[in-house]
Parts: C-alpha cells; sequence; structure tokens
DNA sequence: CTAAGTGCAAAAATTTTGCAAACTA
DNA sequence: TAGTTTGCAAAATTTTTGCACTTAG
C-alpha cells in the first residue's frame, strides 16, 4: 500500500520546504498511517505515546498539519467535535459511496464524473486542484434489510 | 423557495418531540434561512442580532443544532476552525467551488453530474440518497494573483 | 400551572502559539 | 553554525453548560 510511499513523499514535500525531517514527524506519521480509520489528535496522540513516548501534543498537531499541507492526509467532519484525520492514498480517488445505515464505505473512481468536473471548473473560471464526492445511501445489503426499493 | 416550507417543517419536527415553538428559534431560523452562502455561528448571530437584537449566543447554537437534527440544516467542514452551517433544501444541490486560498464559496449544480453518479450508485447496488461535491482549487481572482497556469 | 427555552456568564474542549532547549542539514 | 523543530504550558477559539427568569402549551 501506501506504507512504502509516504516515508519517501514526506520526505520530498519537507525538503522542497527547506524543512527538517526529524524523529517525531517521521514517528507521528508512521503510527498515523499504520492506523486505520479516521483518527482524531487525541486518538492519534495515545496512540504514538504508546509506541513511542515522549512525543507532544503540539507536535502531533503541527505534524498531522504538515501532512495535510503535503498531500498525504486530510482532515473530515464526522460530527464529533474534534478533527479527525484520512490518509490520502496520492493515486486514489477521493469517491466514497457511504452507507448512512452500516457505515460501510465503498471507494470507487468515475473518469466521466472527474471530465465533468474539469468543465464545470472552468466554466466558473476555477482552478481545480482536488476534490471530493461522497455519496451517501444504502448499500446493497441495508437496503435489503430495510425492505426499501 | 424552502422559504415557504422551514416554519411548517420545523414547527412538525418541533412538535413531535414535545418541544416549544418560541420567537427566539423561529427568529435564528428565518435570519439563517434568507442568508446566502454558509454561515459560521458568530456571522449567523451578528446577522440575527442585527434583525433582532437581544438574542443570546448560546440560543444560536441550540437553534442551529435543532435545525441540524430536524434535517432542515448540517453542518460543514470548511477548514476554518470552526463549523459552519449549510441550509438543506430539500431538491436543492449539495456542489461546491471552493477557494482554497481566499476561502470564497461557488455553489453549483450539474444535472449531468447528478446523473452519473446515480449510475455509479447503481452499478454498486447502492441506493443514493444524498450527496456531496466539493472541489477545492483557485477561484479566478486567487489564480490571476498567484499567477499560475 | 408545568415543562421547556432563553440569555448571560462561567466552564469545557479543542487548537494554536511563545519560548528555551534540542536537533537537522 | 544557522535555522528549524520540539515539548511544555499558556493563550486563544469555539462550543457547551448551569442557573434564575421567561414563555409556550
Amino acid at each position: 500500500m501506501q506504507n512504502l510511499g509516504w516515508k519517501r513523499r514526506l520526505t520530498e514535500y519537507i525538503r522542497t520546504t527547506g524543512g527538517h525531517v526529524t524523529a517525531p514527524r517521521l514517528r507521528v506519521a508512521e503510527v498515523f498511517f499504520d492506523m486505520d480509520g479516521h483518527p482524531g489528535i487525541e486518538e492519534l496522540h495515545r496512540a504514538v505515546e504508546k509506541r513511542y513516548p515522549g512525543t507532544g501534543g503540539a507536535t502531533v498537531y503541527r505534524t498531522m498539519k504538515l501532512l495535510c499541507d503535503s498531500g498525504l492526509a486530510c482532515t473530515r467532519d464526522f460530527g464529533d467535535g474534534f478533527a479527525r484525520y484520512e490518509a490520502l492514498d496520492p493515486a486514489g480517488h477521493h469517491d466514497h459511496l457511504i452507507c448512512t445505515a452500516c457505515g460501510k464505505i465503498i471507494e470507487f473512481g468515475e473518469e466521466a464524473i472527474e471530465e465533468l468536473q474539469e468543465h464545470v471548473s472552468r466554466r466558473h473560471g476555477f482552478q481545480m486542484r482536488d476534490h471530493r464526492l461522497d455519496i451517501y445511501g444504502l448499500c446493497r445489503e441495508c437496503a435489503k434489510i430495510e425492505g426499501v426499493g
């Protein structure tokens, strides 16, 4: 997976900004990319502390901001009172089918949709850099259970 | 528009919960649905205060939570450090061009994209109920300033 | 009348920032 | 060595809560 690539990509990004590749940054990133799901800062900080005691909370915040700036992660709002982070597979899609019943998330990519997005952007004089498409509804199984449709 | 419907829908919802339809709630809702865009609490509170002085900030928070619970609105994370609210027009669009430089948000609707979403959903046996499309990039003005492509 | 809601201010929770020490390049 | 990053704690922000008073039903 991405686990092979994040270190190189992060290092590359830090270099371009004239920054330093430090141990705390690599530790936070490593723990983050080893985790599944969408940890918030507190959960992530706990996990980092467990593997590498002595890492400050501010560093976790700052490192996650770095990962977001570099495009390796992004924040997602799940309605909790805090930010949660999602690992971004560079070549991956940002399109999801999200089942509101069971929470399952299906990733997909649709070239035609991306082309239309470009099209719409240009029409508004907008320079598209990235996108996120979330479709909410019921997956096959849950639709069956709820006996709808 | 929805402006005709929110009052009835809100009243209905409040009744089902055994709550009271109060003046402050109606004021906040009215100002919110009269606004365009995606106000945060502070912006909304200012607008409410302007039209109906003496409305407390906590009431704005509590009323927006009520609107979200009732399905008339929802929160959106636009990367500012606070929650912004979006009016949910039952028949409306949830598509945005978001400028990562100046924060401007342009709403749009593209029938062709929606059709493709339906298409993709069906292909995955997914029953689409709602969607969110956010396109990030630079608006015309910011692209000019940054002198990019 | 009773239960729910309001406004204010205090409290809680999350995120950012200042700074001396430590570290990368 | 020069400039960046860290960890801590303090500060800033956003959101929630306690409470006496008011209001809807």
